[in-house]
DNA sequence: CTGAAAGCGCTTACAG
DNA sequence: CTGAAAGCGCTTACAG
């Protein structure tokens, strides 16, 4: 039995109610001039009597494109970019927009199929931390049909889209420079996702430190995040072993520590570590982890204000503002580096203890929506 | 200017190209049968050829319930939720559904408007962890349009909808029996939320554990968990501090682990604690937290497999299977309550220190899509 | 096996 | 200010 029984009432049903046309009931909906005062009032009425709404597919249909955003992230599990994802739905919504919020697990056939269903809906604009390069085909075509795209996080050439990332070289430049002014000589880069420009640049702040100071990079960058912890336990276990462990991403952080935990090694005087990526509880930790805070619903929130900007002033209109945001990032001193309260040291400008967190929601001037 | 640009292209341009009816191509789309081989060939090229891709809003417009789903979570940053939600998500595709992810942000404004827009779409049915008791209204209305509903983490009375929970009251009573076991005398109770069923089934336990052991309840229970650091502390630094916590969420958790770590007071030895639902850094805390673990993605799958069959069955098809599930907690034997290594008490069968995942992803028969 | 016709609920011109 | 007409892209009967 198909679904139609009482059915969701429609605009001529209002219509019907209060003794107008079609038209004019649409006209109120919509907010629109050049409705008599008496007919607002009948027709308002009449929809909160049959409890009117109106039905989506009927208006992207007749071609209106839908208040509705796109947002691919890899990991909803992840908490950088479930942060993220809810700032976007955050902002977005704040200026009437819906979030078709789709995570693609890291999987190149799932975030193309996830494209696909994000280009049936018809969606306004799309919000995106790629997964795989093969996903800027699909991009393309919706760049053709004029629908703004921005990359989030990390990108890839070959796309006319705005991008919003953060300052992956000299954060981590800052936090290496820091271990070497602990006066660590062997520092071990660990992670995986080298794909990724993030990670490259986070991989060239490395080296750059290390050169500056006249060291030898050292890697562990694996495939993925599996094994990750055991191979870190070999080189800790190694005839030379690193002093110092920089990880390349939250996950590896947490990785690491859990093999340092299970191990009872001493951070940070048998080994010390710092990780790109804050994360809440950073600070209740075994160790108190020192890291480069990324602000990641800053970086929500930058990508869906240029979205909105760019979607508003029209698929041909002139982008007023720019389509390339890079965010600073900071560093947060704990211990896990070696620092203690009573002595920190190195501390610049870049670098702070502070964890205030970010200003305004919306410090940007941008007509909101009611 | 209007978005039309190349425009997407329709069913009428896939049938023009290979010289058939848009009933030919919309059969072979929807994979119906009676289509001669040769033609299906033929519109399956054209269809690659122009990159054709069914257009939702129409499909819809017709009366096809899309196959989409709502899911409405109080918070995506909060990892319980989140990993739900990943659960929900990975699922529902696995089945060939997307899921339509709103967060209401604890708000009832805003979970009021996310089931409109909800409605305005479609969707084939909606899981919702629900924020306020005056959603029931607008659920009701889903129900006699006969979509279903399922609540999950808590409920609302006065709704037929299913509902898919944990055992609350049981999992707490052996937390606050644990700590009892370990001498604590004077065991505070400290949450907020009480609104919710489901932190009230917490409470009860906790009252049954205490009654059981002949001591006295002890509260604090707030509005929201804004101050609820502060509060704890005043309370620990009185005349008679209880000498054990038990915190109803892991918000309340992490709140007073801040203000431990901040005063500086010794976990377990000035004051135990044991908090309601488990979370991933909880072994690598400063002292590794004894918690009653929640199936967090096993509640998301339930939840999408009871809709998902719900679904199938058809609006008024009998229901085979019930719409009541109450998961199983497990207790994880940390630190925090005063064990160590050396020395567990009061391990029965209900409670295990193993951190076993759940079971395989999909243990029910339900036929697959591919 | 195949296609022309009608209509889902809305909005965009077009005439009053 | 207002409404009747046409059509967005699809699918459901209905006739071949």
């Amino acid at each position: 039995m198909p679904r139609k029984l009482p059915g969701n009432p429609t605009i001529a049903d209002v219509a019907r109610e209060c003794g107008v046309g079609a038209m004019t009931v649409s006209r109120v909906v919509n907010g629109r001039k050049l409705v008599s005062a008496a007919k607002v009032a009948r027709v308002r009425e009449a929809i909160a009597k049959l409890g009117y709404e109106p039905n989506e597919a009927a208006r992207i249909l007749k071609g209106q494109v839908p208040r509705t955003i796109g947002l691919i992230v890899p990991d909803l599990a992840d908490p950088f970019f479930s942060t993220c994802a809810h700032a976007v739905q955050r902002m977005a919504a704040k200026y009437g927009y819906t979030t078709l919020l789709l995570a693609s697990e890291r999987n190149r056939a799932r975030e193309a199929k996830e494209l696909v269903i994000m280009k049936s809906r018809n969606i306004a604009g799309i919000l995106i931390v790629p997964t795989d390069a093969a996903c800027i085909a699909q991009l393309q075509d919706m760049r053709a049909r004029d629908v703004p795209v921005v990359m989030l996080d990390r990108t890839f050439p070959g796309l006319d889209a705005g991008e919003v990332t953060v300052e992956n070289e000299e954060g981590t430049r800052g936090a290496v420079r820091h271990l070497v002014e602990h006066g660590h000589r062997s520092i071990l880069c660990v992670g995986y996702d080298r794909q990724f420009n993030s990670i490259a640049q986070r991989i060239s702040g490395y080296k750059r430190a290390m050169n500056d100071a006249g060291l030898k990079p050292q890697f562990l960058i694996v495939e993925d995040d599996s094994g990750l912890g055991s191979r870190v336990l070999r080189r800790l276990q190694s005839a030379k072993p690193p002093t110092a462990l920089f990880a390349l991403n939250n996950v590896a952080t947490t990785r690491i520590l859990h093999v340092l935990q299970r191990e009872n090694l001493q951070v940070p005087d048998e080994v010390a570590i710092i990780g790109f990526d804050d994360f809440e509880l950073a600070p209740l930790l075994a160790v108190p982890l020192t890291a480069v805070r990324q602000p990641a619903a800053e970086l929500g929130r930058s990508a869906t204000r240029m979205l909105l900007q760019w979607i508003r002033s029209g698929a041909s209109g002139t982008r007023s503002s720019s389509l390339q945001v890079v965010l600073p990032t900071e560093m947060i001193i704990r211990r896990s580096c070696g620092c203690t309260p009573e002595r920190k040291i190195g501390l610049d400008g870049r670098q702070s203890i502070s964890s205030a967190p970010a200003s305004a929601e919306d410090p940007i001037a941008f007509p909101n929506v009611s």
